[in-house]
DNA sequence: TATCCGTGGCT
DNA sequence: TAGCCAAGGAT
């Protein structure tokens, strides 16, 4: 490690041991001690949770997930419908399902893996997650790299090639800045500093800690940094959801595990998902009556689903949901919104 | 490498 | 307000 990358990671962690935000998959005296099996666990689930969402979203998941299953043997125990439905309105549905298949993983295993290359080989662990609990809940030295580390190293070394043509030079120098000891710290204040101080918009360089190092300060504009490439247009996409009723009772279906919304409880549909636009074709035959549409945007598309209401027999597997239970049905936010508009317009 | 996969908050 | 953004992974 050069002169100047000690310098960093020394400034990050006197600023860390400072200003650390305080968050229920931390340190103690709020979690178990590193000793604990439970703390690989809850490093594991927050950081799975994270991916791709705001401390302020995962907090409340974190807490049901905990209190439902307060190990990973628990978690391994449960079964898929209702980890799915604890999961519902966090997105990204696809972490649930590798969530799962994880913890059976490690609980036939007899506990997590230490190493960065074992926990790779984990369902839903990639390159940042293998790295972070590697570094956070084991004490081992792996470079960490996140949207908030390539935002602060592109700013740190005023890196000026677009994203993503720009992460190998970005690794590159967060290996050199990550110290051998207190890699995972080092790394949740590289977090904690891109989500409080070196934002996205607007930075606030005058409480930053490397406001001296920085190569992109030095030139005057760091918000400019890291550049991207510019997005794609967002497609639109047109659906039709069914509401069938009978006894105080919707009839749900569990969709697929693979694609949007794999694994979901969800209205029946028309296939909007799975082809462009929908066929409009309900899937019984019968009266129908239009209740009205619900807009929803997605990452990589926006959608209005019309909800119609049918009278008729449902074919094919799903099952009688209370409407007065409708809350534990562990809906996504899509099918939630649905809902909603079905029992406003039930009156 | 590019695309798909949710959601809610912020500007 | 329409777009941007957030502790990415799988294919």
């Amino acid at each position: 490690m050069t002169a100047s990358a000690k310098t960093i990671s020394d400034a990050l962690l006197h600023w860390y041991d400072a200003y650390a935000r305080d968050l229920p998959w931390r340190n103690p005296p709020r979690a178990p001690r590193p000793s604990d099996p439970a703390w690989p666990y809850r490093v594991w689930l927050s950081e799975v949770m994270l991916q791709q969402t705001t401390v302020a979203a995962v907090k409340p998941y974190f807490a049901k997930f905990v209190a439902n299953w307060p190990t990973v043997e628990a978690l391994a125990a449960a079964e898929e419908a209702e980890v799915m439905a604890a999961w519902a309105g966090l997105g990204y549905y696809s972490r649930a399902r590798n969530l799962l298949k994880c913890a059976r993983a490690v609980a036939a295993r007899g506990g997590f893996p230490e190493s960065k290359e074992a926990l790779r080989g984990l369902p839903g662990l990639g390159p940042y997650t293998a790295a972070a609990v590697a570094a956070i809940a084991f004490g081992q030295r792996a470079v960490v790299v996140d949207a908030n580390v390539e935002r602060v190293v592109a700013r740190l070394f005023a890196i000026t090639e677009p994203l993503p043509a720009a992460r190998k030079a970005i690794r590159e120098r967060a290996e050199e800045i990550t110290p051998e000891q207190r890699a995972g710290d080092f790394a949740q204040a590289m977090m904690d500093l891109g989500a409080q101080i070196c934002t996205a918009r607007d930075p606030r360089c005058l409480l930053c800690p490397l406001a001296g190092d920085c190569a992109a300060r030095a030139k005057g504009d760091p918000a400019r940094l890291p550049v991207k490439a510019p997005r794609k247009p967002k497609p639109e996409r047109q659906g039709r959801a069914y509401w069938i009723e009978r006894d105080g009772a919707v009839w749900l279906v569990t969709r697929p595990g693979n694609g949007m919304l794999g694994g979901m409880r969800a209205l029946p549909d028309d296939g909007w998902s799975a082809q462009a636009d929908g066929s409009a074709m309900p899937p019984v035959p019968g009266a129908q009556l239009s209740l009205g549409a619900v807009r929803h945007v997605f990452t990589h598309a926006s959608l209005t689903l019309e909800l119609v209401r049918l009278e008729g027999e449902p074919d094919g597997d799903g099952e009688w949901w209370p409407l007065e239970r409708i809350e534990e049905a562990g809906l996504p936010t899509l099918f939630a919104k649905a809902a909603r508009l079905a029992l406003a317009a039930r009156g």
